[in-house]
DNA sequence: ATAATATCAGAACAAGTGTTCCGTGTCAAT
DNA sequence: ATTGACACGGAACACTTGTTCTGATATTAT
């Protein structure tokens, strides 16, 4: 019933499913399924076409042919985002070394809906209300994709090497200057030589938990 | 290829398939069509699945249970529209007796999807400039179902008793007085005594056919 | 190590399912 | 009346397909 990692084979299946089934507009069939997943046995298909009726991704019509119903609501997968750390004004975005195993002592769960299909995103915390240009509180958290560039219009992370500090904005690449424009319209945007700026990551999704233990404080400013 | 008119029996089988696929998700089997219209020969549901392929309507993929895929850009089924006559503003829409069959010199041809499940719904052609307040002109098609009740919100053809004339604006029923707004935002609403008016039919379509053959006349007011 | 559980493969079965063949009845044209 | 096209029903066939059984292998916990 509640929703688990789903194993790479499960994983696989789930996928091939959905893509049939927009190809086809028909589910497919189990040894549709096992051939194109590369299982030889029908009832492999059948012990984790269960699994994944158990775990809420799909229904399941007993002895009914391509007897598959994807369950919309739950049908965008969960997608297990490591919370790497905290994001500061005053220092660069510290993502883990790439290519390396850690264990991370907290993961942000959301559905694949909303985070989409990037691979290697990460979740940051924000600390202190640098960001409020940004339309970021402190507490936040930010979800992103390292990356060393961005295409114009991403709200980019981005470290001023100058004033050596982190700041989120909008970016975008104007003759041969950067425009970085803060999510705030009441604010101006701010413009900076590219040799003086390095692209961090891409910001893919914010959000922030308003807790009912806490009164939202109100800012001063 | 063409379009034609379906038997009952076929246009019972799309029908049923249509609402079956948005129920379940998957198409249903031959054996599942033949229970659901009464047919209980197999063979008989085959033929008729061929018809509609040959229409246009479905694809079918040779031997893969519950193979039926709805063309999407010609699903939506043809629905003729007798052109039962003419509206002028200045008497009472004209429909045909009901409960009487008739042969329509002409029919007006449109696809379902444009003009719902109504059935009994007539084609008339608009005659003068007196529907300008409700952006219809003269030459338009409307599309009207007859009724002598509306729901708010409906552009309805009234017949005004004591002006002696055919008016097509929306219907509000506002505190025992008739509201009939004009579809053109510039003009005002007029207010009725619901005893003064008689609710003639709702307007499902307005279609205007823009020949290249003869330019648009620009409107002297 | 040992047991328990999870995952897997192969095979066989029963039910589901599309296809085909044959015969009947209807209707319009000749 | 005869023909032909069309629509239909019944039945049988062959293939498809979900299910189940048995056993093997891998993984994890104790």
């Amino acid at each position: 019933m509640a929703k688990s990692k789903l194993s790479a084979r499960q994983e696989n299946m789930l996928d091939f499913i959905t893509n049939f089934i927009s190809q086809h507009s028909y589910p497919p069939t189990i040894r549709e399924i096992g051939k194109a997943c590369q299982i030889t046995s029908t009832s492999v298909v059948n012990y984790n076409l269960n699994k994944l009726e158990n775990e809420g991704y799909i229904n399941r019509m007993m002895r009914v042919s391509r007897g598959i119903q994807l369950d919309k609501n739950k049908a965008s997968r969960l997608v297990q985002i490591p919370l790497v750390g905290r994001i500061f004004a005053s220092e660069p975005v510290h993502f883990p070394e790439a290519a390396v195993s850690y264990a991370p002592d907290e993961t942000i769960n959301l559905t694949q809906d909303l985070v989409g299909d990037e691979k290697e995103i990460f979740a940051l915390e924000v600390r202190g209300d640098s960001m409020i240009d940004a339309m970021i509180n402190d507490g936040d958290y930010v979800i992103m994709k390292q990356q060393v560039q961005v295409n114009n219009g991403d709200l980019a992370a981005i470290w001023l090497i100058n004033s050596e500090e982190t700041t989120l904005k909008y970016f975008y690449l104007e003759n041969d200057m950067v425009r970085l424009q803060p999510a705030n319209p009441t604010m101006d945007a701010i413009y900076l030589d590219p040799s003086t700026i390095r692209i961090q990551g891409k910001v893919i999704l914010v959000f922030r938990q308003i807790s009912s233990q806490k009164t939202t404080p109100i800012k001063s400013n």
